[in-house]
DNA sequence: TTGACATATTCCCATATGGGTATATTGTTT
DNA sequence: AAACAATATACCCATATGGGAATATGTCAA
């Protein structure tokens, strides 16, 4: 077998950097695809087959209007993504703090002179 | 031209579910690989193979103790796409609001009875 | 109805993937 | 040195991808 198709998960939709941008700029209001491919620069099929994507995925809503369709991000699809990458909290403030430690260690190992010079350096 | 490598960053090695797996195994504590292979039940060379990807993009960190391997994840890799993620909050929370105002706007159409009924339902 | 406009879909191609199996590499023990 | 243990790589394969170009679909206007 090979990879996961991209249209699984959301995870695998925002992998693509293109389709970040594209969810950014849907994020604070419904725009019509013509405009997005302006802002983005990148050839219309390319645009519709990301949407395509964001939308099987669900992580954009489409509205029709007249001959043009209104995109806007889902935002609440993204939710999901953000609490599991909050899960490694804790730990990447483990780790701060150990980095701290360290770095305050060393400076106690340190002469006094160097270290009010680096106290100089950190406050300007 | 294809698609970005996997390597390239930390939104695209954590498109692979294992990937996340191995991640959240490695959260706490390092551990040799032999024992995330037995952990996750997967084949050792896959194993490894993400392994890579992994440590490739910083999402964790080695150190060799005699024969073996011990990895860790490196949470502060992470956290951009938690941050990432993040900048979609207002978003939700409006969505949200909409929800309950059209959700509160509902019941008050309905009637009375219909209404204390459905509250009960939510109580159970 | 005939066009013009806005999007979506289809085709083809180069490439990156992940899985499986076999094998190489490196360190350890006897 | 030799056998062994723990990992990493190499190879092959089926498949999903994203890009580009051409074309289909659907909608409004004259």
């Amino acid at each position: 077998m090979a990879r996961a198709s991209t249209t699984s998960d959301a995870f695998n939709a925002v992998a693509e950097p293109r389709r970040r941008e594209i969810l950014s700029y849907l994020a604070g209001a419904e725009r019509p695809v013509g405009e997005i491919v302006a802002a983005l620069g990148l050839p219309q099929p390319s645009i519709s087959k990301h949407l395509r994507v964001l939308h099987d995925v669900g992580l954009v809503r489409m509205r029709c209007q007249g001959r043009q369709k209104l995109y806007r991000t889902n935002a609440a699809a993204i939710r999901p993504l953000h609490e599991w990458a909050g899960t490694f909290e804790r730990y990447w403030q483990h780790q701060l703090d150990r980095v701290k430690e360290l770095a305050e260690a060393t400076v106690r190992r340190s002469s006094p002179d160097l270290n009010s010079a680096q106290m100089k350096d950190k406050e300007k």
